[in-house]
DNA sequence: ATACATACC
DNA sequence: AACTGGTATGTAT
């Protein structure tokens, strides 16, 4: 997993700038309009490299778009716009019609019926062998590990898996999550196909560029910071915890029937995590209680959360990503107290537990990213220090 | 430059 | 029955 990516250092962060402090330009209006419900037909996926447009357009709709964009032709006002926009691409015009929310309806039924027989036959020819039950096939994040769902499980993760897919099986989202993972296999293939494709020259060449770039990037490696990564320990559960300490002791998630945002440790006993749907998590656990969410409430005390860190900070290096987390280098910090980073990064939680009430897990390394993994690794309340040299981050690599 | 896909909280 | 919303980056054209 990879974290997201902070700005440079020493750029001051603000809501809704990138990393060069530059807002997104807008989407233009029309983009929007076909992407209304989850229903919408998605463009097919484009080949891998192909040949220039000009005389692979053809071939590669062939090969790649599905059902002829040509009965998209009654398209209305919609459709006029988008040709409006690309008047002088033909190719173009083509697959914007395709892509128009009318030409889904239209398709829907057809897709479904030829679809299905062709996709089955995909999914048949592949590794997972007939006799294997649907569900093992089916992989989501809520198999995965997380901090809370080690030893006392009360599912095993075979049941969790099996509950998420007969809950979700037949579903339009669960349409969805399969037609990304073909389009994501095809274009593995295509990749695939693409170096086999390439002449053991040009694969060398490849090879040389690839080395180069990486000799650069290990030139550009500093272990001269000590960048930590603070995250609360289950942020929004602990904020509504605050005011009613019995939450602790009974399986809560904060959300609705429809997502979950945060689960307590006692309800990831069941499997029931972030980003489930809390109808899933209601099948895993009938006694799970939900408590609404306060993003106001939120905000409040993450601003407590990143005022706490201001003193350990004093070349301004925080990158608050998201109301939860933190990142700030403090080599500065350490040096002024005259203590190891260790143990500036354990003066901060305690400053943090101080201003908040709320417990902060915490991992120390020589870069952002490797900061982020280690602050996984002794949750809740805890931190992990990752030695500033490369023995230590291989090590913690396996 | 634009549209769409993916990732993270 | 029901699977977020906001922000950012990556990919393909």
């Amino acid at each position: 997993a990879r974290a997201r990516q902070p700005p440079p250092r020493g750029l001051p962060w603000r809501p809704g700038a990138n990393e060069r402090g530059v807002r997104p330009r807008p989407r233009r209006p029309w983009a929007r309009v076909g992407q209304r419900g989850k229903q919408r037909q998605r463009r097919s996926p484009q080949p891998f490299m192909s040949a220039p447009s000009t005389s692979a357009a053809g071939a590669a709709g062939e090969a790649h778009a599905g059902p002829d964009a040509a009965s998209a032709g009654d398209g209305g006002e919609l459709v006029l716009e988008l040709l409006e926009e690309d008047e002088d691409d033909e190719a173009c015009d083509r697959e914007e019609a395709q892509d128009g929310w009318f030409a889904a309806s239209q398709q829907q039924h057809e897709l479904q019926s030829a679809g299905a027989g062709e996709a089955g036959t995909e999914a048949g020819a592949g590794p997972s062998a007939a006799d294997e039950p649907a569900w093992k096939d089916y992989a989501t994040v809520f198999t995965n590990d997380k901090a809370g769902m080690g030893d006392n499980m009360v599912h095993s993760k075979e049941h969790v898996q099996r509950v998420v897919y007969e809950m979700s099986q037949g579903s339009p989202h669960f349409e969805n999550e399969r037609r990304k993972e073909r389009a994501a296999d095809e274009r593995a293939s295509r990749m695939e196909a693409h170096v086999r494709a390439a002449t053991e020259q040009a694969l060398q060449a490849a090879r040389r560029r690839a080395d180069a770039a990486l000799t650069a990037l290990e030139l550009t490696r500093r272990s001269d910071r000590a960048w930590a990564l603070f995250d609360m320990d289950q942020f929004f559960f602990a904020v509504h915890a605050q005011k009613d300490p019995k939450l602790h002791e009974v399986p809560v998630a904060v959300g609705g029937i429809g997502m979950i945002s945060t689960a307590n440790y006692a309800a990831r006993r069941y499997g029931v995590r972030s980003a489930m749907p809390g109808f899933i998590a209601k099948k895993l656990c009938p006694q799970l209680t939900f408590v609404r969410s306060d993003f106001a409430e939120y905000s409040r005390v993450s601003k407590l959360f990143g005022e706490a860190l201001r003193p350990f900070d004093p070349e301004g290096t925080a990158y608050q990503a998201g109301l939860d987390e933190c990142y700030v280098d403090l080599k500065a910090a350490s040096a002024a107290r005259d203590e190891t980073p260790a143990e500036t990064c354990a003066a901060a939680r305690a400053a943090i537990k101080a201003a908040t009430g709320i417990t902060v897990s915490a991992g120390l390394a020589p870069s952002r990213q490797l900061a982020k993994v280690a602050s996984d690794l002794n949750k809740p309340d805890g931190q992990y220090v990752l030695p500033s040299n490369r023995g230590a981050v291989v090590a913690c690599a396996r």
